[in-house]
DNA sequence: GATGAATGAGAATTCATTCAT
DNA sequence: TATGAATGAATTCTCATTCAT
């Protein structure tokens, strides 16, 4: 799908209108990193981007429009987390590249956040537009870290499902505002994903 | 703490009147089982409830204060896990202890989903109260997780942190308002629910 | 069918809901004796009435279903023309009976000239409640009508479409702000009605 | 008064030029037959036009503007109606000439019933420029048709307001959007215009 | 204990209109 | 000649909230 080339008055969009679609769409995630979701509101929005509420009706429909757009923009960007699920996976390296694994899929939410946050959200409460896109990004994803588990583990019977459960925690944790479990800090987001590596690993081959 | 027994006026509560600020709490429940989360609102709990608008304000401040006392009262629910996890767990019975342990952590999520839901939403978002009573209600049982997982297999480093992170897959997928994976089926959800308990009784004997 | 009870909240109206509710509409119809139809906006409505914006949104939907409310109102109030129909109307008496006719005829239209224009407005620009307001409101008046001039007129070939055509007339001429075909003042008025007389008159006898 | 030659902007309008002022008139005519006349808007008629909003104010100041335009377009149009009340009306051959002049009026209508609509919508409500538009077009035609009238029929007292009423009634049919009466059907309206040729020929010639 | 009634406040939404290109 | 782009201003609409009954 070509990106959108069009606002919704039908006008063909150029540098210019371009450029204020995407403050438009910085400006909501900008606002979702400190005040609630449910408190988002278009004038909020216009008003972050500096621009009047009209202009806000020039590129979007809705709230939920701005946010699928940021939702779909930050799902372009796992790339690097294929790369990792596409090297070799072996006994020997497998410490290594689950280390690697779990990094880079903590700097991505650490990258996109909100936007992760966000799909997940609408996509827990049966939206459809974002449930799909989650599944989208994610099937493959799961299917690549699904076939790692049952290569190396041959004896599991249910190493597809245990990829997923995997993915969940991982995904979990990376969401929470704050860890909170114990009055959390870095340290323990450290440690946490120290532990999830662990597990992988112990998954993998014991 | 006791059940609340004033209502916002400071009157006693009789009997009619718990009902009615009970059938709030259920009406605010019932409605987040199909509509989104960010349009509940007094008005719509008050209809749904068929009460006034006026009603509400007898019991509630807000719709925040609804769903804190629905999310209260679900926390109060939870022994039975307790008990699974306080019986002893042995090389020999922890399949047996880990596939109990499963299925009423997914009965009781079945049970009180939308609770639930709204507790991490709220949590997740940094909501101090939310977060609180998730931490409370939480906490003791990833210790006694942790524990089981420490005992029974001394040489991981990280047997809290992974005590967390089974804790979170569980309550992320059983958080999905459909699994939806591949186009997922009840069947699938069985599945999810064989997979954790194999990865957590290959954690605790392998 | 019974006068509405309920208001759009849900709530049984007493009479001052009641009486808010025909505020509404009185305000309604009294600013389309000035104001031009096109630009009847809730707010001008609520602020003439006295009352707040919100309150309109108590009462009715938006604008047309308080012009709805107010045409269904006038249709009731036909019963005076009907009178004149059920008598009996013979060569000797047509002169005078058709006077009447018209006469009762002008005074329902000046005393329902706003309600009567909304309705015809809305009917020919196709609007379906309007248009069968219309329709149920002008069929057995324009039967009775017909049948007059049938039996006073056998040889017309067309007694029905003929009685239909003079409504037409009437109502046409009725609706006009001002007369206006040369500069036209009441007596003008009048002389019209004079002449809508004659006309029927002559029709029936000649 | 000769057909407009220069745009808003003073620019003397080219081919190209007065393609566009006619695309416009065009759209906001077409967008008549379909929805509301209060609906109508610069955005809609532009729109519709494939326009950009801008174009529009290129050629015309606001949406009265153009609908002046249309009904002004249309007014030059009703020569063929002349031709007929300029013909001689006797006895013997009023039967077909008042047949003549009612299907010609007719046939207008329905090639221009979306202005005349407008026209009389305006006019109706005090629109001083329509209310003209309407005299100017109508008054010749009026004292015609009556003198036609008063020579055929000289014991009528009101010839002239007869003529008026004939008028009224075939407007007032012509525009409602579906007849309707009985559940109309292009057969009633046929039906309809024989009824008023009948009054017409029984009125001049009984 | 419950609720008709009313509304302030603010958010959503639409539109006509301008201007630089 | 046409139009992207932007917006002020008005309007619609919704909601939480209060109060008298």
């Amino acid at each position: 799908m070509p990106p959108e080339t069009r606002n919704l008055l039908g006008q063909k969009m150029g540098r210019k209108g371009r450029d204020t679609r995407k403050r438009v769409m910085d400006a909501a995630l900008e606002l979702l990193k400190t005040s609630s979701y449910k408190d988002l509101s278009v004038s909020e929005i216009a008003s972050e981007a500096e621009l009047s509420n009209a202009t806000f009706y020039v590129y979007f429909k809705d709230v939920e429009e701005v946010l699928y757009a940021c939702v779909e923009a930050a799902a372009l960007d796992l790339g690097e987390l294929h790369a990792v699920l596409d090297a070799e996976w072996t006994r020997d390296n497998a410490r290594e590249q689950v280390k690697k694994f779990v990094e880079i899929y903590n700097e991505l939410w650490e990258k996109y956040r909100v936007e992760l946050r966000v799909r997940n959200l609408e996509a827990d409460q049966g939206n459809l537009r974002f449930l799909n896109l989650r599944i989208e990004t994610t099937r493959t994803l799961l299917q690549k870290l699904g076939n790692k588990i049952a290569k190396l583990n041959p004896e599991l019977e249910y190493p597809q499902q245990i990829a997923v459960a995997i993915h969940a925690a991982m995904g979990g944790l990376a969401a929470q505002h704050d860890i909170g479990i114990t009055g959390a800090t870095r340290q323990t987001r450290k440690k946490l994903s120290a532990g999830i590596a662990e597990m992988i690993y112990t998954l993998l081959v014991k």
